[in-house]
DNA sequence: TGTTTTTTATGACGCAGTGTCATATATTTG
DNA sequence: CAAATATATGACACTGCGTCATAAAAAACA
């Protein structure tokens, strides 16, 4: 079981916000497991190992989480906020679905290649485990239903093609999350650029047709210049 | 360390061939793994319960497979069998290739809706073993530089435009898996039709434009009319 | 067939990692 | 600075793994 934690307001001492212990020891640890996962894979972190790193013994870590895999659903979460927020302007429904498309497909990719190791971490841990397969195929669920709706919305008014959204969607949120792990999941990480242009042209292609695509990668210029 | 196995040749009596014990007792194994696989997540696969429902004891488990990452690994042999000969046709590089890459992954999900539970445990239970991992990424690597080659090939010859085959090649390969796996992974499996269907859509439209695709779903008859 | 040789199966062992205590030590509060 | 509360510790039992020495059996030989 996961314990209580004490969660009272702050203390600030010379102007600098001082953390309670707590907070800080739990972000020790959120710490460690980033560290950790930059550079070995989620397999191989034991309880022992992460809180030798976060500077505590080991039970210490099970006052703040209920397993490994609670601390990655915890991690999941933040994932979660961060990519939400990113990929937001082609669900917005206003403006030309297109240029949109391109902007939340590219903000998806920069977000996870800056949190790389947390989309694979919790990629390959999920299978392992009950719950954090759950917390995973929730958030894998929301952006579906998201992407259905906006597929199924632009038909009704003829941009996209009639054709079953559901598994359609499926398939390609499937991919995104399949390139971005692997290609950002540990360092060396791979190019931003050719994952994110490989991911667009499938998107658009499927839904918006290659005439689309032309437009998409002739003005290359209007997206911001990345490695 | 795994032991080795006798492989003399079998003895017939009355003309059946019986199998050694060694073999029957490894089929019962493997048979066992398959009755599970089908009801149960790989997490929740542990040597003793595999024996139990294989009439052994656990040590026997032991003479054949090294690990349970390395009875997958004899599971994911046998896949890849099934699924290179299901897919040949695309690759063959004579006749038209839309019609092709149609029947290929047409193929390609019906070898998956047999063997799903296969497929997903495979994935499953990669990322947990590195050795396991790494012969799944050569599977996969070995598919994905078929399709840059057939892509690259059609690329020169105009069929298809031009663009960074890699990246492309792997998205569409992953999205396959993913969703072979998701849907078809665990009873009740999903619709091979809806999942066919988006596949082939994707993969049309994102390799030869949104022309072929019209072409390919008006005449749905001349695929085998699946449920 | 019966006997020897080889193959296959078993239960007991030590190991690593987990999650939970009762207890000790810090930290916050008044 | 003392009382109250929150946090950290080491030791414990438990599960599943992989490896033995040894027992049982199947296959080979005669």
């Amino acid at each position: 079981m996961s314990q209580k934690i004490n969660s009272k307001p702050i203390i600030v001492v010379k102007g600098q916000a001082k953390l309670r212990k707590s907070d800080r020891t739990q972000q020790s640890i959120l710490d460690a497991a980033l560290d950790y996962l930059w550079t070995h894979p989620y397999r191989n972190l034991t309880v022992n190992e992460l809180m030798s790193l976060a500077g505590s013994s080991r039970s210490v870590f099970y006052r703040y989480y209920e397993d490994l895999p609670a601390m990655m659903e915890h991690l999941l979460n933040e994932f979660k906020e961060k990519i939400m927020a990113a990929t937001a302007a082609w669900f917005a429904e206003e403006g030309d679905p297109i240029p949109l498309l391109k902007e939340s497909l590219g903000n998806m990719v920069k977000v996870s290649y800056q949190y790389g190791p947390i989309l694979r971490a919790v990629l390959d841990a999920a299978p392992m485990n009950e719950r954090l397969e759950k917390a995973w195929t929730r958030f894998a669920k929301g952006f579906d239903d998201a992407v259905i709706h906006q597929i199924e919305q632009q038909q009704k008014s003829g941009l996209i093609k009639p054709f079953d959204a559901h598994p359609v969607a499926m398939a390609l949120n499937r991919m995104n999350s399949e390139m971005v792990s692997h290609h950002f999941g540990r360092r060396p990480r791979g190019s931003q650029k050719a994952v994110r242009d490989a991911i667009i042209r499938v998107w658009v292609a499927t839904l918006y047709g290659d005439s689309a695509l032309n437009t998409c990668f002739s003005e290359e210029n209007n997206l911001t210049n990345l490695k």
